[in-house]
DNA sequence: ATGAAAGCGCTAACAG
DNA sequence: CTGTTAGCGCTTTCAT
C-alpha cells in the first residue's frame, strides 16, 4: 500500500506538505511543489487511507440508516432519497435492516456507534428503543415513526391522523356506509394515529366505529389480503381505508377473488403513494407522502445537526389525497 | 469520548490487557482481572473505536454495494439478500446507487477504496468500468451483470440467454404467432443475451425475427408501457416476451388501456420474479431469478475471496419459469 | 499473568 | 514556503 509518507520521499518534501497539497490547504505552498506532488500522487496511483483521517479529525462521512427492510417500497425510496442528499454532501450511507425487531436496532445502533458513524437515521420500532437512543451519544433523526425523547433528536413526521380522517371522509363522500379499516397492530405512534383518523371520520359523520370492521396486523400485501377475507366473513363492506398501499394491494387482490368490483362494488383506499401503487389494477387512490422529500430531508436535517449544530428540529410533511382508480 | 487508555487506569492495568480481554484473547488472563475490566466497561458504558481498530488491523469488515437503483425492486431485494448475509458474518454494508452511470460507478469506486471497505459487490453497468474495475485493489465480485476481466474476480450470473428463449418458446406453445419483444437497449452482455434468446426461440420454431417487433429502451415500467403503443402502430401483436417484469407490467398497463385483454389477447411474460410480479394484475407469469440467494451468494463469495484468498469464482444459478396468470 | 512500546496513516500546531 | 512533531485509539510483539 503506498501511502503519504512513500509520496513525500519521492517528492522531497515532508508529510505535512503532502498533506496540505492534498487537502487544498495550499495557500503557501509553491506552485512548483504543489505540482510536483500531485504528478507523483497521480503517477503512483496514490489513495488517501480515508480510515486514518477520520482516526485523526474524528468524522467518517458516514451516516447509518436504520429501517424495517429496504425490500419495501416505502423504505426503499427513502433510502433512495437519503442516499442522494447524502452523496451530494460527500457522505456515504451505512444500511441497515431491522425488520421492525428491537433486538436488531438496538444492534445496529451499536455496531453503528463502533463505526464511529457521523449520525443515524432511523425508523424506531418499539418504544424501549427509546432507551438505546437516550443512551446513543451521535446526532439521531427518526423518520416516518416519532417517538418522545428527553434527548434532543431530530424528527420528520407527518400528519398520519389528517390522512386517514381525509381518505375515509372521501369514502365516505363517495357513498360509502360499510368502511372497513386494515392496517398494522404495532403499538406506536403512527398506527394509533391512522386508526385514530380512521374512527374520526366515521363519528363526525355519524356513522358508528364497528370493531368487526376493523383487522389490524401488519404493513404488508398479506394483510390486506387476509383482512379482507375475515372482514368479510363478519359482514358486508363497500369501502376500505388502509393503513398503506402494500395493504391496499393485498386487498384489492382478495377483493377480485372474491368477485367483487374495485371500486365499484368496494372502493379502497391507500396510504404512503409509493412507486408501484400507480400502475396496480385499478390504479390505486391514496393518500400521498412525499417519500423521497423525507429521505432527503432526513439527511439534511441531520447534516445540519451534525455541522451546523442545531438540535430538536421537528419537521411536518403534508399528506395529499391523490385520486386515482381504486375508489 | 471514553477510551481504551480510560478503562486501563480505572482498572489498574495497561491498555494490552484491556484489548486483550476485550478480544476474547484472555486465555492468560487471570479471571480476577477480566471480570473487573468488564465491569468497568459495562459501568463505563464504554465503546470501542472501530475506526481506530480497522487502522490497526487492516480491516474495516465493511463492504461496498454498488447498483443502479435501490428503489428498482430487483435491486432493492438483491441488498437485502446481502445485507442478510453480511450481518450474519459480521459485516456492514455501504449502499451506492449508481442510476447505470459509468461517472457514479467510478466515483463510488473510489470513495470506498478511501473508506477502506474489504471489498465490493457491483452490478457494473459500462464497459469502461472494466478498466476501473482493473485498476482497484480491493476484492470485487460482479452480480447481475457480467464482464470480461484479466483481473481475477468473482463473477454471479444467470442464463440469460435461456430464461428469454424458455420464455418466448412458452409463447409459442400457447398459440403465439406475433411475438414482440420489449427490453433495455443498454450495450452489454446481458441485454444481448436475452434479446439472442428471443431471436433463437423465433427461429427454431420456424418464426422470422421482425425488428419491427421490438422495442429496446430501459428496464423499466415507462418503457414497457411506451414499447406497446409503439409496437402496436406497427402490427398486430398476441403475445410479448420482456426483457424484465417491470417492462411487463407497464407493457400490461398500456394492453388494456387500449382495451386488449391480458392473456386472452395478448399474453405477457415478464424476467426476474420481483417479489410484486405475484400481485399484479394478472399476476405475472414471468422467468425466476433467485433474486434475493444472488444478493447473499455475492457476499459469501466475496467474503471466501477476502477471507480464504479464493479468486477467479464464477457461479451460474439457474432460472426458472413460473406460470401465473399474464400468459 | 501483565505491561512497555512501537506503529497503523494521517493531520495540524508550531517552528523556522 | 516547508518541516518537525505529537498524537488520534487501538493491537501486538516481546519482555518480564
Amino acid at each position: 500500500m503506498i501511502t503519504i509518507k512513500k509520496i513525500a520521499e519521492l517528492a522531497n518534501v515532508s508529510t505535512a506538505t503532502v498533506s496540505k497539497v492534498l487537502n487544498g490547504k495550499d495557500q503557501y505552498i509553491s506552485e512548483e511543489t504543489r505540482k510536483r506532488i500531485l504528478d507523483i500522487v497521480e503517477k503512483e496511483g496514490y489513495i488517501p487511507n480515508g480510515i486514518a483521517k477520520s482516526l485523526k479529525i474524528k468524522k467518517t462521512k458516514t451516516i447509518g440508516l436504520i429501517i424495517p427492510d429496504v425490500m419495501n417500497p416505502f423504505f426503499a425510496e427513502i433510502a433512495r432519497g437519503a442516499e442522494d442528499a447524502a452523496e451530494e454532501k460527500g457522505y456515504t450511507i451505512v444500511i441497515c435492516n431491522s425488520d421492525n425487531r428491537f433486538s436488531k436496532e438496538e444492534k445496529y445502533l451499536s455496531i453503528l456507534q463502533e463505526k464511529m458513524v457521523d449520525g443515524v437515521i432511523m425508523t424506531a420500532t418499539e418504544s424501549n428503543t427509546s432507551q438505546t437512543i437516550e443512551r446513543c451519544n451521535i446526532p439521531i433523526v427518526l423518520v416516518d415513526r416519532d417517538l418522545q425523547m428527553d434527548k434532543p433528536i431530530g424528527r420528520i413526521t407527518v400528519n398520519n391522523e389528517e390522512g386517514t380522517f381525509m381518505a375515509t371522509s372521501y369514502l365516505i363522500g363517495k357513498g360509502c356506509k360499510n368502511i372497513c379499516f386494515i392496517s398494522s397492530k404495532i403499538v406506536n405512534k403512527l398506527s394509533k394515529e391512522r386508526l385514530q383518523g380512521y374512527k374520526k371520520a366515521l363519528e363526525e359523520n355519524g356513522f358508528p366505529v364497528d370493531e368487526n370492521k376493523i383487522y389490524l396486523e401488519s404493513f404488508n400485501v398479506e394483510t390486506g389480503y387476509k383482512g379482507v377475507n375475515e372482514l368479510l366473513k363478519k359482514g358486508h363492506m363497500d369501502g376500505i381505508c388502509c393503513g398503506n398501499d402494500l395493504i391496499a394491494i393485498g386487498a384489492i387482490r382478495a377483493l377480485k377473488e372474491k368477485g367483487l368490483k374495485v371500486p365499484d362494488e368496494v372502493k379502497v383506499i391507500g396510504f404512503d403513494d409509493i412507486s408501484i401503487s400507480k400502475y396496480v389494477e385499478p390504479p390505486l387512490t391514496t393518500i400521498r407522502q412525499p417519500i423521497y422529500e423525507i429521505g432527503r430531508e432526513s439527511v439534511n436535517m441531520l447534516l445540519s445537526i451534525i455541522e451546523k449544530g442545531k438540535t430538536k428540529m421537528h419537521k411536518v410533511l403534508t399528506v395529499t389525497l391523490v385520486e386515482r382508480g381504486s375508489s
